[in-house]
RNA sequence: GCGCCCGUAGCUCAGCUGGAUAGAGUACUUGGCUACGAACCAAGGGGUCGGGCGUUCGAAUCGCUCCGGGCGCGCCA
């Protein structure tokens, strides 16, 4: 038995609005839960809608919708109410029924088709290996997870993809770095650069690779350092793979895997960069001037022309990101999905100016973008400067050992991507028994107990009756595990994660104010087994939650 | 100067494809463990939704404008 009273309500008003008003048959039905519980558990503002296009008023439209609606066992009341808002108030068994739909689903509850399996790829952290990962590209690890779990979950095939530069200006700056350390010379020298990176990794690395180290990371073979201070080859071979191995230990402990790992250098090597820069010349969006190559991206919206190619013959970074998102369409990805920090945006113009220019039937929105605002971190009370290369850092894993996997991933994913975010390590650290995702795992563990001392079979719950959940607590909780699968879907539609960690906590908060009116475990068998099942019901859905945020539903705690 | 994001309770933030009396956490005040986990709950105070104009039956939500903050505006990535 599977009931959802929004679609149902729907195709009540949609039958009346056929017989009152058949030249407007196709208004969109909108049917919303009411803030105030006078106003019913659902209502719909279609008299409202149709109003201006009926040039009448909206309470006779309501009225008229009303007589012709058709009748249906899961209503107690409809009546018209405000300026023409039709409110419906639902019989119990309509409310309770979802806590069957859950235990009958388990785990699938919630689950959408949307994605109709189709492929979707994420592309997200994509840091280049001249660092450890810091506090943003955790945000970006933490959002990119979480979206990819919640794209799944509505019915897309996802492929986590990571991309990064291990052969431009910034790799032989950190070559140059290492080397200078390798040979004792450091920032303090005369002949250390402006722009050499300062961090004590460096020194850690130079170290490793004057003792002929072997590293290895997840996506490359082995790599043994040669020792040799005048092997600048060899000494970025062996930083690059340091610090992607250190990437990997950082992403594995935060809960992050990646499918596939793309390197900028295989686009040259495999010659995929200057096939798109001929294509670009053959179409003729290109000119010389200054000595470098521009490509006209002023043709695709953007303010100004861009330099492709520079004058001393090197590729601006832009070009290889054609290449590399063209080979992504090629790959047959037609949705593709780019985590990244805002201030990255102004690639967006210029890679999707790219792609139109190679006139290869790439639809102009493609690829789209969820950009996340800067993390400000606090520490001490006041702002830590993150500087890759002044060496200013707050890691990722830093904030992991500090405050813990499941606070950090929550704290970076529960908030619009949009707004800025202020960490305060100081307050995560001291004050981590009031983060919020305790109290949701702190529901999640009483329910288990509460369950482990019944000692029941809880799969067999789904067979007893629900009448004797007539509380309004409790019909509240079921409303929220109603609005489940919705939310799930919301977020996905919208690449809003977040709304799932909101949703959560709401769920939490249903829960636990039932849990302290309403005793479980008593006498009474029927009304024992109504509410363990909804307190079955509600674990299954915590767990849902808070595994598409990549955070643990402990069992206890 | 131009582009993007933001401005909601003392603080941190939800709500934004327009709906009825704007929410949560935290902080503050006051209650609740001889009952399944008090990392919990209940109650209270706390607001020009940055300002203004407009669209609308209805605006925190949409449009215009001003103010304030962040990011970007490289032949860096």
């Amino acid at each position: 038995m599977h009931f959802d009273p929004k679609a149902h309500l729907a195709d009540l008003l949609r039958a009346a609005l056929a017989k009152v008003a058949p030249d407007h048959a196709d208004t969109a039905i909108l049917i919303e839960r009411p803030k105030q519980a006078s106003h019913g558990d659902y209502a719909a503002n279609l008299a409202m809608q149709l109003a201006r296009a009926m040039k009448a008023n909206p309470r006779q439209i309501a009225e008229q919708l009303l007589a012709a609606l058709p009748a249906s066992e899961w209503l107690v009341k409809r009546e018209i109410a405000g300026a023409g808002f039709i409110n419906f108030t639902l019989a119990t068994a309509a409310k309770t029924q979802v806590v069957k739909s859950v235990l009958a689903a388990c785990e699938a509850y919630g689950r959408g088709n949307a994605g109709e399996n189709r492929k979707l790829q994420v592309e997200f952290v994509s840091a280049n290996p001249t660092g450890p990962l810091h506090v943003g590209h955790g945000r970006g690890a933490a959002v990119g997870d979480s979206l990819c779990r919640v794209l799944a979950a509505a019915g897309w095939d996802v492929t986590r993809e990571f991309y990064y530069n291990d052969a431009g200006a910034q790799i032989d700056n950190l070559t140059r770095s290492v080397q200078l350390r390798a040979r004792g010379i450091g920032p303090d020298s005369a002949e250390w650069p402006e722009d050499g990176y300062r961090g004590d990794y460096i020194v850690d690395i130079a170290k490793a690779y004057l003792d002929k180290a072997t590293v290895h990371a997840d996506d490359r073979a082995s790599v043994t350092a040669s020792g040799d201070p005048e092997n600048a080859e060899s000494i970025r071979d062996f930083a690059v793979a340091w610090l992607r191995r250190e990437q990997d230990a950082d992403l594995q402990a935060f809960g992050v895997k990646f499918d596939v790992f793309s390197l900028e250098s295989a686009l040259y090597t495999e010659g995929k960069v200057a096939a798109v820069v001929e294509k670009l010349k053959a179409n003729g969006y290109t000119y010389e001037q200054d000595g470098a190559v521009w490509l006209r991206t002023t043709d695709f919206g953007d303010d100004k022309d861009r330099v492709m190619q520079k004058a001393e013959g090197g590729y601006t970074y832009f070009l290889p990101d054609v290449a590399y998102h063209l080979d992504k369409w090629n790959r047959g990805f037609t949705k593709v999905v780019n985590e990244q920090g805002a201030d990255h945006h102004s690639t967006i113009t210029r890679v999707r100016a790219g792609l139109q220019a190679l006139n290869v039937g790439i639809p102009q929105g493609w690829p789209e973008y969820v950009l996340h605002q800067m993390v400000m971190v606090m520490k001490n009370g006041e702002e830590v400067k993150i500087s890759k290369r002044a060496g200013s850092y707050v890691t990722l894993r830093d904030l992991i050992d500090e405050v813990g996997r499941d606070a950090t991933r929550y704290f970076l994913v529960a908030r619009s991507p949009d707004s800025q975010l202020v960490f305060d390590i100081d307050l995560a650290k001291s004050q981590s028994n009031e983060n919020p995702v305790y109290y949701i795992q702190y529901a999640h563990a009483r329910i288990c107990s509460v369950l482990q001392q019944w000692g029941g079979d809880v799969a067999g719950l789904a067979a007893h009756s629900l009448d004797p959940l007539n509380d309004e607590r409790g019909l509240a909780l079921c409303a929220r595990l109603q609005a489940w699968p919705e939310t799930v879907a919301t977020a996905a539609a919208e690449y809003a994660p977040h709304q799932i960690a909101v949703y959560l906590k709401d769920l939490a908060a249903d829960f636990h104010g039932w849990y302290n009116a309403e005793r479980m475990l008593v006498d009474d068998a029927a009304v024992k087994h109504a509410r363990l099942a909804l307190a079955a019901a509600t674990r299954t859905v915590l767990r849902s939650g808070l595994d598409l945020l990549g955070v643990s539903a402990p069992e206890s705690m």
